[in-house]
DNA sequence: GAAGCACTACTTTTT
DNA sequence: GTAGTGCTTC
């Protein structure tokens, strides 16, 4: 029956069989972290404890799902799959759908996905007639965010000095309000955030303890992944469930920690001694993923920084590759290089696209890779960025199963009732919105009856709202009748939607038609797999209400196709966390990239941008290569850019000579996406745009940039008049700061910006 | 009430 | 460069 755990070395073995009581193990990056925690289910399966009565907590659904095929494929047997396995929202999502009740919630509540959420904050900030500069949505929702993280309800926030007195120094003393507020909107729409389902379950936990005692019986064995992630609201929930059993392992790598501004809190692991002072230590320090220069190289950035738990982080692999480190001229220009670095080395080594991926900081810098991939016709794969689900079709019709499954989410009422246009326009829903916040009730009570709430409408507009709801309500029927699929296909033809985007005849139209057959699809694949995919042991015929119940806590990683397999791998650091790839492409190591702007002020930030860079070295295997652009268009703007800090902490000695931006000829002209072929779709749109700063004023001349002096009077063709407060660099490279009345400073590139002098 | 256009803020990272 | 918002016109 042991036989699997041969392929573990001492230590992981060592803390695998280390079943009973608390164990931490702290693990290096790439030291079989998941492998110890797969194995430790499985070894527990084998010495026969029953499924049910293990919990394992992931990041993403994706490690959920890969670690539950690995625990069947050891044990060969299909009881694993029912051990509760997934992420943290989703399983506490379950534990709400089944006992939710206590605390108010029927158990078809809705999930608010952050758009969502931010949608409803912008919405209360309308209604309180705030400025929605000063109270920024994105701003207010994150204050929220943070207190529900640590569970500060909204009264207990507008009772906290400390939280009052900072809010008050930026000048937002209102956003307990906003907090008040959004929290009853969310509970009369029965809706929960992200947020909520930590929140919630703590609250049940706290409040109700048989049900807390049910399933501390029920989860004898807790696991938890990336440890040093969890936040606090996580941190009291495992606390509270292992409270009986102590049988707690936690998995965890404080150099790895990179969610700290999300609320994760590495003091969690420092804790855990306190808690558990029985508790075992492992450590986990072989690497077994990379090189000895990878390891190397990730082990000196890791240096600088203070806090840390001492480890030695080593390997037994081959010495491998040196570093590569790419110069480029502009983003392009970078993408350019690295497509081309994948090229030459996909054909001299004859390596599929799967082994390479290109990580850097932001969604945004995708772009100029993608463009020069597709030239190269190279594969690729974009993880994240605006993830499938948000798009805007596709939350249109999610929002038509939202609110046929839970009449009372008002979010799906506001999104679906005019889309596609049924005459119930803005006049209409606030009038609507007002009776139903004054009744203090639904805003679906109201539109089943607008009379009796004395909302002044015509029968016109009366008959339109009738038909609305009544559309919904046979929706509600067939959701009973038929299986997810059906039923779902019924609702987005019957809705108008399919129609609506398909009489459109643009290409935008049919992709978006597009994307709302691929959401079917993904529909059909789970009505045929029936629940069973459905994360847990929830057994269901495959209805649509199940399909919604995982559906916002899904992203992009979670879709493998087929098709996507042999691809190269696109995505933020972030998104990476956990993977590995043989041949790793860093990009935009920049100041004010990486490390980002906003994080180099403080030690705390700054140290989490290092330890994003450590994560980001240690994905590959066998070869790294660096690369930074002089400058970049950001902001619809050329900057020049220096490269990073981060670029220094690693020895020259384990870096190749810097690849210089060789692209031959053609000195400056940039080939401008047009590639040719590949955006017909864009042409349009974008024919208008291409002039950039140059033939939309063709009258205006500007003065020869050598000429400029500090202290000059100018004018700019937008900007209008303004000083020169400061001129930097040389040549093609000039930069100026100029002052603008009325705008401020802004740093111009005399290559791009026209200036003229008065 | 709907459609079209211009303006603005935004880009840190995600369950 | 983009999406969302708000203004204007029909």
């Amino acid at each position: 029956m042991e036989s699997f755990l041969e392929h573990l070395n001492k230590e992981q073995h060592a803390a695998t069989v280390q079943s009973e009581g608390p164990v931490m193990v702290i693990a290096g990056a790439g030291a079989g972290k998941t492998r110890v925690l797969t194995y430790r289910v499985a070894y527990l399966l084998s010495k026969g404890v029953d499924p049910f009565n293990i919990l394992a907590l992931t990041f993403t659904n994706k490690a959920a799902r890969e670690m539950k095929e690995r625990v069947i494929n050891l044990i060969g047997d299909a009881e694993g799959r029912n051990v509760w396995m997934g992420t943290f929202h989703s399983i506490f999502a379950k534990i709400l759908r089944i006992d939710g009740h206590l605390l108010g919630y029927p158990s078809n509540y809705s999930i608010y996905d952050s758009d969502d959420s931010k949608r409803l904050v912008r919405l209360i900030i309308k209604e309180m007639d705030l400025d929605n500069k000063l109270y920024s949505p994105n701003y207010v929702s994150h204050r929220i965010s943070a207190a529900k993280s640590n569970l500060v309800s909204p009264v207990e926030y507008a009772n906290d000095p400390d939280i009052l007195s900072a809010d008050e120094s930026a000048r937002k003393p209102l956003i307990k309000d906003i907090y008040k507020s959004y929290n009853e909107r969310l509970k009369r729409a029965d809706a929960m955030d992200f947020d909520d389902l930590l929140f919630n379950t703590f609250l049940l936990f706290s409040q109700f303890g048989e049900t807390l005692y049910k399933y501390q019986q029920k989860f004898r064995y807790i696991l938890v992944d990336e440890y040093q992630d969890t936040n606090h609201a996580q941190y009291l929930i495992i606390k509270k469930l292992a409270a009986n059993s102590e049988n707690i392992c936690v998995v965890g790598d404080d150099a790895q920690s990179i969610y700290a501004f999300r609320g994760a809190n590495i003091g969690n692991m420092l804790n855990f001694k306190n808690d558990y002072p029985d508790y075992k230590l492992f450590k986990l320090e072989q690497n077994y993923r990379s090189t000895k220069i990878i390891v190397e190289a990730a082990n000196q950035v890791i240096t600088y920084n203070k806090d840390q738990i001492k480890k030695t982080v080593w390997t037994d692999n081959d010495r491998g590759a040196s570093i590569g480190l790419i110069r480029a001229r502009s983003d392009n220009d970078e993408g350019d290089l690295v497509a081309n670095a994948i090229f030459e080395k996909k054909m001299n080594n004859q390596l599929p696209n799967y082994a390479f991926a290109i990580l850097y900081r932001t969604n945004a810098q995708s772009r100029s890779m993608e463009e020069a991939l597709r030239k190269l016709n190279i594969p690729y794969r974009i993880y994240g960025g605006l993830s499938f689900y948000s798009r805007k079709e596709i939350k249109d019709l999610l929002a038509y199963f939202r609110l046929t499954i839970n009449h009372n989410d008002e979010d799906a009422v506001q999104r679906t009732i005019n889309t596609p246009a049924r005459g119930i326009g803005k006049t209409t829903m606030e009038k609507l919105s007002v009776a139903a916040h004054e009744h203090n009730t639904t805003l679906w009570e109201v539109l089943n009856n607008p009379l009796s709430f004395q909302v002044q409408l015509n029968t016109g507009t009366r008959t339109k709202i009738s038909a609305f709801t009544t559309l919904i309500k046979s929706f509600a029927a067939e959701v009973q009748k038929k299986d997810a699929f059906e039923a779902a296909k019924h609702i987005a033809n019957a809705s108008g939607l399919l129609r609506m985007y398909r009489e459109e005849d643009t290409p935008e139209g049919i992709n978006r038609v597009e994307n709302m057959e691929e959401l079917l699809n993904a529909i059909k694949e789970f009505t045929e797999k029936g629940a069973e995919q459905n994360a847990g042991d929830l057994q269901g015929q495959g209805s649509l209400e199940e399909f919604m119940q995982n559906v916002s806590l899904l992203t992009d990683t979670d879709n493998d196709k087929e098709e996507d397999r042999d691809k190269v791998t696109l995505m933020t650091i972030h998104a990476a966390k956990g993977l590995e790839f043989p041949y790793v492409f860093i990009v935009g190591l920049e100041e004010n990239l990486f490390p980002s702007i906003q994080a180099i002020n403080t030690r705390a930030d700054l140290e989490e941008e290092r330890r994003l860079f450590y994560v980001a070295l240690t994905r590959a295997e066998k070869m790294l290569t660096l690369s930074y652009a002089e400058s970049r268009f950001r902001w619809g703007q050329f900057t020049l850019t220096e490269p990073s800090r981060f670029l220094d902490e690693i020895d020259e000695q384990l870096i190749d000579k810097p690849r210089k931006a060789a692209t031959q000829k053609a000195g400056g002209k940039r080939a401008e996406s047009q590639s040719p072929g590949s955006n017909y779709r864009s042409l349009k749109t974008k024919s208008h745009t291409a002039g950039k700063g140059g033939t939309n004023h063709s009258t205006f001349e500007a003065s020869d940039p050598a000429a400029l002096q500090t202290g000059m009077e100018v004018e700019h063709s937008k900007f209008g008049k303004g000083k020169i407060i400061a001129l930097e660099g040389q040549g093609p490279n000039k930069k100026a700061t100029v002052f603008f009345n009325g705008i401020g400073n802004k740093n111009l590139l005399l290559r791009f910006a026209k200036l003229r002098i008065v």
